[in-house]
DNA sequence: TTAAATTTTTAGGCAAGACTAAACAATTTT
DNA sequence: AAAATTGTTTAGTCTTGCCTAAAAATTTAA
């Protein structure tokens, strides 16, 4: 029975854990949660004594198998919630973040698995997120890529954002992107990694600077398959 | 910007204030948080200060106008989410008020406005309470009656209960009464109150004890109504 | 109108979680 | 290798909210 502070520095660290090797530090923590590194130096070992982090001193910590598991399971409330509010109450994208912060912290396994079913078990939530399952691992492990990084001349597709702050997605509503969104790669800059890119919905070229680019998850868009009706039947 | 436990005796004062006449005592709101009386009277000198009650030492407490408003924010919230878990997940109303009794405190008027016109803007919680309105009033006061002092050989229909914990609800269930179940009254017994009643729905009469009847709300059902069509037309 | 019982407040502690300032350890620079 | 910088922990304090035990006020009973 985790309170809420703590299970906001368990998701924090399972935030900085993905991606980066090893440990996670205590100022990094403290500035995810928004406290001084002396609070979070003092909660990590709080989370220490109750065997969710595994912490070796000045060296930061690790989650714990148990310290996973409950974390894991905040960001799929977190998730969760973000649909509900996007696909049923009318919220934008940049709307639900700090709304959905709070709702994970109510605690009842019915609730969440309820919640699930209404939502049609969703597998991205609306910043193209992996929504973990009941069992607390992802559902799909979509292939993507950075936009930064993705080769030219392909049909692209928007499919998520990489730690989208509200701030990021109210610009990419003043470009027009949102998930979804088709383009293509028609030049990369060396100078600074802008891109220019085509949009499928719109003749001009435009620039994203590497900002933006760096920030978007991208997929190969599968162009409607051609389908080759055979001559003959195929042997059966 | 009041917490958790705040929020839980203002509103726990707000219930004890209707009804009777006057202050509430410490004791009483101890009782209804879970907590000493000691620990309820050091809140109530915090909620002095803060404006949100008037507490005369000694005496008990009573919500100020700043005090009765919160309060009535956390039993809307409360109220809807429990529309929302029986109308949309599926719970009965037997297994909501521990879920909402968290839900309430997620402060976001936006999304409380939200949920209740996804809701429809409903009027009445699933156990036949009033939900307060985005102003802080109540939406409808319905006239209704304790079925203990209800007439005899009147059409009832059952409308709400009364402080319905989740041990009276489910004992309901076990009698085969709903909100929405219609019934009339057809002997009261002197000796302790118990009801002869006759559902509508069923042949035998029902014995209820006074226990429950002391607990349900009834109004009058109204009869599909006999249009009478003029065989003339009214002067205009 | 005293005395007994009940209710309420106060006193003294404790745990969580935050902060600032100071000490300490690790890492980088010089 | 020593010095300076950076990151982490410790020390000391605060607030909220809870507790038990004891004192004080109020209410009820004798
Ligand atoms: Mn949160
Ligand atoms: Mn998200
Ligand atoms: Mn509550
Ligand atoms: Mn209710």
């Amino acid at each position: 029975m985790p309170t809420v502070s703590v299970e906001n520095y368990l998701k924090a660290i399972l935030h900085l854990e993905e991606g980066e090797e090893g440990r996670v530090s205590t100022t990094a923590i403290a500035e995810k949660v928004g406290a001084t590194p002396a609070s979070a130096s003092a909660m990590m070992s709080r989370l220490g004594d109750r065997g969710w982090v595994e912490h070796e001193r000045y060296y930061g910590v690790s989650l714990t198998e148990k310290g996973q598991r409950i974390a894991m399971e905040i960001l799929r409330r977190h998730r969760l919630w973000e649909r509900f509010l996007v696909d049923h109450l009318g919220f934008e994208w940049d709307q639900v973040h700090e709304i959905a912060e709070e709702l994970e912290h109510v605690d009842s396994r019915e609730l969440v698995n309820r919640l699930d079913a209404f939502l049609g078990f969703p597998k991205l939530d609306p910043h193209g997120d992996a929504i973990p399952g009941p069992n607390g691992r992802f559902r799909s492990v979509a292939a993507r890529t950075l936009l930064a990084e993705a080769p030219r001349n392909l049909d692209l597709v928007v499919v998520g954002v990489v730690d989208g702050g509200d701030a990021f997605l109210r610009h990419l509503g003043v470009l027009g992107i949102e998930l979804g969104s088709r383009l293509t790669v028609m030049e990369r800059h060396s100078f600074d990694g802008s891109l220019h890119v085509r949009f499928a919905d719109v003749d001009e070229l435009q620039l994203l600077a590497p900002s933006v680019c760096a920030r978007l998850w991208v997929d190969q868009s599968n162009p409607a398959p051609v389908i080759v009706f055979p001559e003959n039947d195929p042997p059966s």
